[in-house]
DNA sequence: CGAATAGTGTCTGTGAGACAATATATG
DNA sequence: CATATATTGTCTCACAGACACTATTCG
C-alpha cells in the first residue's frame, strides 16, 4: 500500500507528487427519441470553440461523487429539486497530457436525467462556458471533435449505459419514477439504437416492475398501465439486438 | 498535530485543491481451487499490522495505469516478465478522510495473474511492508478487517471480476495463455465459489475458444484438449448459479 | 368505423441444466 | 480391472424472437 509513508521515504517534499483532481460529467436524458447528452461550447482556449463536457474542481472536503453533483447543479444550471438524477462513477482519465495546461487528472460520472421523453430541462451555462446545450449523441459522436479527451469519456459512457441497461433496470432512470412500458422501452430504443418488438418487451420486463395499479391515458390508442421499479436486476438479461451489437469493447 | 497536512495547506494552489495520486492494486491468482489476493502486513502507523492492498504514488510523468504495472512489480516484486498478467482500472476512492492523515486520492486496479492452478509466484514485499503474502480472498473478507477503505475495494475487485466473468473470457487471464478446459473451469469454480457441471461447461466454452490440436496428459484419467482464447465474449452470457448470485450490487 | 397503441397468445428454435454414456488414461 | 477424468449424447424445460390477435381508446 505504501502510501504516505513510502512517499516520506522515497520523496522530497517539494517533489511531492500533487495533482489537480476534477470530475467531468456525462449527463444523459433522453427527448424525442434520441439519446441526448448536455454539452457545453468552450469559451476559452485550449479548444475553444469546440465542445466539452460540464465538470470542475474537487474541492478539499468534498469527494469526487459530491463534487460531481455539485457541478451537475453548478455547471448545467438544474434545478436537481425539480429532475430526478442518478449520478455514478464512471472511469478515471489521467493521461499526464490530457490538458495541455497542467496535470488534470479527472474523475468521469455518468449522470442520468429523468424525462418524460418529450421535454429536456434547460441548461444554464455556468462560468467559462460560452454556452450549454442537449446534443444529440450519436450524432456528436460521428460527427463533432470534443475538446481534450472528452470523446474517449462520452464513448465509455455510452458503452457503459448501454451494457447496463443489458442486465439492470438502469433504463429506469431516465424516466420518471413512475412511467409505462412504452416510455421505458423508448429508452432502449433510444440508447441502443434498435427497436424492441412491444410485445416481448413488456413480457420481459414485467416480472422485474411493480404495477401502480394506475393507467395513463394516450394521445391514441389504448391507456397503458403505469409501473415502477420493483426489481434491480434483470435475470436472464436482455439481449442488445444484433444491430446494436455490443462495440469494440476496450479492455484495460 | 499532522506536520504533513499543514505543509500540504500550506502548499496548495488558491485556484484549486491539488491532491496526492496514488494506485492500489488488487492482485489476484488462482491456486489450490481458491482465490488468492496478494496482500502485504503494514508496518507502520496507521493500521500497523493489519492487512493491505499494496499500491504507491502516481509519478508526474505517468499515468495511472502505468503506475499501477510499475507498483505491481515494485510492491510485490513480481517479476513481470515471467508471468503472463492483465491490468485495468477499477474505480475511485476519494472519501476525503480514506487515509486519516492526508488527502490521499487511489485509483484502484484490477491485476489479473496466470498461473498453472497451483504453484503462486513469490512475493517480495516492497519498502515499507513488514511482509506480503498470498491470501485467500473469501476467507479474507469473511474475517479480516483491512487498512483503510480496501476492504470496499477488495470486495469490488471480487464483484467486478465475478461479474465480468459472465459475458467475458476474463477468466482466461488467469490461466496460462494455453490451458485445458478443466482449468478454465477450476477459476470460475474458484471465484464464484460453484461448481459448474464439467460436460455443460465444455459445450458451453468449446465455441469461444480455439483448439491448438494438443493433448495434455493428466495424473488420472483421459488427457485434455488443449485451447487458447478465440473470442472475446460469450454471448449469451455465462450464468452464475444461484449458489453464487449477484451480491448486493452497490448502485452509483 | 378506421387508426393507433397496449397487451396477450401462439409457435418455433436455441440453449441451459441435469445426468447418463462413452472414451481414455493411470496403477 | 478399478478409478479418475474428458468429452459427447440425451432429454426436458425455459425462454427469446417472430408475429398474429384482441382490446381499448380517439377522431
Amino acid at each position: 500500500m505504501g502510501t504516505e509513508e513510502q512517499f516520506l521515504q522515497d520523496y522530497q517534499p517539494r517533489e511531492y507528487p500533487s495533482v489537480a483532481l476534477a470530475v467531468d460529467l456525462v449527463v444523459f436524458a433522453v427527448a424525442g427519441g434520441v439519446l441526448q447528452a448536455a454539452l457545453i461550447r468552450r469559451g476559452g482556449h485550449p479548444f475553444q470553440g469546440a465542445l466539452a463536457l460540464p465538470g470542475g474542481f474537487v474541492r478539499a472536503d468534498e469527494d469526487a461523487l459530491h463534487a460531481a453533483w455539485r457541478e451537475l447543479a453548478e455547471e448545467t444550471g438544474l434545478d436537481l429539486g425539480a429532475h430526478r438524477a442518478h449520478v455514478e462513477q464512471l472511469a478515471t482519465y489521467s493521461d499526464p497530457k490530457r490538458d495541455p495546461r497542467m496535470r488534470v487528472v479527472s474523475v468521469a460520472h455518468l449522470a442520468l436525467l429523468a424525462t418524460d421523453g418529450k421535454t429536456l430541462p434547460d441548461l444554464n451555462p455556468g462560468s467559462d462556458a460560452a454556452s450549454a446545450q442537449w446534443q444529440p449523441v450519436h450524432t456528436v459522436l460521428a460527427n463533432e471533435k470534443l475538446a481534450f479527451d472528452h470523446q474517449d469519456i462520452l464513448t465509455d459512457a455510452l458503452d457503459r449505459l448501454a451494457g447496463k441497461m443489458e442486465y439492470t433496470l438502469t433504463a429506469a432512470r431516465l424516466v420518471p419514477e413512475e412511467f409505462t412500458l412504452s416510455q421505458l422501452r423508448h429508452v432502449y430504443d433510444a440508447v441502443w439504437g434498435a427497436t424492441m418488438d412491444p410485445g416481448n418487451f413488456t413480457r420481459k420486463m414485467t416480472p422485474v416492475l411493480a404495477d401502480t395499479g394506475r393507467k395513463e391515458p394516450r394521445a391514441k390508442g389504448a391507456p397503458a398501465t403505469v409501473f415502477s421499479v420493483d426489481k434491480d436486476f434483470i435475470s436472464p438479461p436482455l439481449t442488445r439486438p444484433a444491430a446494436a451489437q455490443r462495440p469494440g469493447a476496450a479492455d484495460s
